[in-house]
RNA sequence: GGCGGCGUGGCCAAGUGGCUAAGGCGAAGGUCUGCAAAACCUUUAUUCAUCGGUUCGAAUCCGAUCGCCGCCUCCA
């Protein structure tokens, strides 16, 4: 398996330090607001990921930090006149709803930065140690002159940088490029005591602190969006790699961004869909087949049209794994499907082994359902343990791996009158069918339509389903 | 200014040296149906931004040109 490594700038060999475990890092959101599908993009595509490396059979244990103190929280309890935690509190509930309704897995562990601030103490201890962090009245900065690596992941040079340095004016810091590992708290800013002082971690040194604690000194896999490389993961790899003189992480991964008319999605450009006002309208499946449908590293310029055309394509997904169930259920005995079930079992795997080829992955799965629908819908009775065969491998790529198929026990539970009642609404279709009463058919189905249930007529008389 | 990425059918998007350029959506025609829905069948790129070059052979490698985007500052 082949994973494209933003460190060498090439796809390397998936080889894990202590195989079959893998250990995989994901940098998580700043509770501060609701996130939009720009983020949600990364966290689908994330969990997508552990998903495969979990279906390959490695043993995976994924964190994924929350950051619960920064300025644009101090911002909002500000302009809100609530506590900097009350806000923290109040979005972390919103993304855990949020990634639930978007069939993201829970993560082994989500640490908090405010609940490490010891781990955080310790570690810039460490760093003033190896003389690579400098106090300056009350804040602590990170040496960058003194880390020979600066720069190795993004690909910049220290004087590069300097030259066309755009940073933030303070003469407290030796080098304009030298970032905060611990900031002195001004006047009513949340505060935790430290040795430097009253004052909260810098942005970059949490992550740092909280993977090496929960994950190890050196991890598998950390990723997170483009605009991470630059400073944060740079720093974050300055700060672990500086106090323990071991390698951080092993593969960084990337995302692409995804944009709205050829420009990022950002908060600050305003040009933003929350995830939870997009899932008003979509479904999680038709979203997360939008994102397969492109390859990660790539940009994804959104439209509503392009997720309209994807909900389509989950549909047809959901629909014909339904009816392999129903073919299931229905008890005789028939013909095998006429295909080479592991050919395209061979095939996805080769996609998603070639750094995650999703959008071809799926495809296979399109070509799969391609091959065995004409039989599924014409043959009256198929082989049982040839549909069984199918179904598993369906069930293992399209719901294990991808989360695309909307599973009927997904759907609001019906009791067993309302299955009745819609019964018996259906038998006097059939019967005004018989008698040419169309208009009446047509106001019934329409109706139970316009309820959420949709009719199908088939040979063997009418099915319905529950959107 | 420095660094990086991209330009493939109506839309989206794989493919990165050699079988007829995947797949999805859309569109057109057909099968089924009272009509639908779902499903199935058929059609839909002699061509991969443009122009040169390398090669027996290029969408894939090299060069130039045009266009688009990102990072260098908080940002998934």
């Amino acid at each position: 398996m082949q994973i494209y490594n933003t460190l060498s700038g090439k796809k390397e060999e998936f080889e894990p330090l202590n195989p079959p475990d893998v250990t995989f890092y994901m940098c998580g959101p700043t509770v501060y607001d609701l996130f939009h599908i720009g983020n949600g993009r990364s966290f689908i595509m994330s969990d997508i990921f552990r998903r495969y490396l979990i279906y390959k059979n490695y043993n995976v244990k994924f964190a994924m930090n929350l950051t619960d103190i920064d300025d644009r929280i101090i911002q909002k309890s500000i302009d809100q006149k609530i506590g900097s935690d009350k806000v923290a509190d109040e979005f972390t509930k919103a993304f855990f709803d949020d990634i639930k309704k978007l069939k993201v897995k829970e993560a082994d562990i989500y640490p908090k930065a405010t609940e490490h601030i010891q781990e955080i103490i310790e570690l810039i201890k460490q760093l003033e140690l190896k003389n690579l962090a400098y106090e300056s009245n009350g804040d602590v900065f990170f040496d960058v002159s003194k880390f020979p690596g600066y720069g190795k992941l993004s690909g910049k040079k220290l004087d590069e940088l300097e030259s066309g340095a755009r940073v933030e004016v303070n003469d407290a810091k030796r080098n304009p490029l030298d970032f905060a590992l611990w900031k002195k708290a001004k006047a009513g800013e949340p505060f935790w005591e430290s040795p430097w002082g009253n004052g909260r971690p810098g942005w970059h040194i949490e992550c740092s602190a909280m993977s090496m604690k929960h994950l190890g000194e050196s991890i598998d896999i950390h990723g997170g969006g483009n605009d991470l490389i630059f400073p944060h993961h740079e720093n974050e790899i300055a700060q672990s790699e500086g106090a323990s003189g071991k390698q951080f992480a092993k593969y960084w991964m990337h995302f692409g961004f995804l944009n709205i008319n050829k420009e990022k999605m950002s908060k600050s450009l305003g040009n933003f869909f929350t995830a939870r006002e997009i899932l008003n309208r979509h479904s999680a499946e038709a979203l997360r087949l939008l994102f397969l449908q492109t390859h990660y590293r790539g940009p994804l310029n959104y439209s509503e049209d392009l997720l309209e055309s994807a909900a389509r394509g989950a549909e047809k997904i959901s629909n014909y794994y339904r009816l392999l169930k129903e073919k299931l259920s229905d008890s005789s005995e028939g013909k095998p499907f006429d295909i080479d079930l592991d050919a395209f079992k061979i095939k996805f795997e080769a996609a998603m082994d070639d750094d995650f080829n999703t959008p071809q992955a799926v495809a296979v799965l399109f070509d799969l359902i391609k091959s065995t629908n004409k039989q599924l819908t014409e043959e009256n009775s198929l082989n049982q343990s040839s549909l069984n065969e199918v179904l598993g491998f369906m069930k293992a790529s399209a719901i294990d791996v991808f989360g695309i198929i909307s599973e009927q026990e997904n759907q609001p539970v019906r009791s067993g009158l309302d299955d009745q009642l819609i019964r018996l609404l259906i038998n006097v279709r059939t019967e005004a069918k018989l008698d040419k009463n169309y208009t009446l058919a047509d106001k019934i189905r329409d109706g139970l339509t316009a309820l959420g249930i949709s009719l199908k007529d088939g040979k063997e008389g009418t099915t319905y389903n529950i959107n």
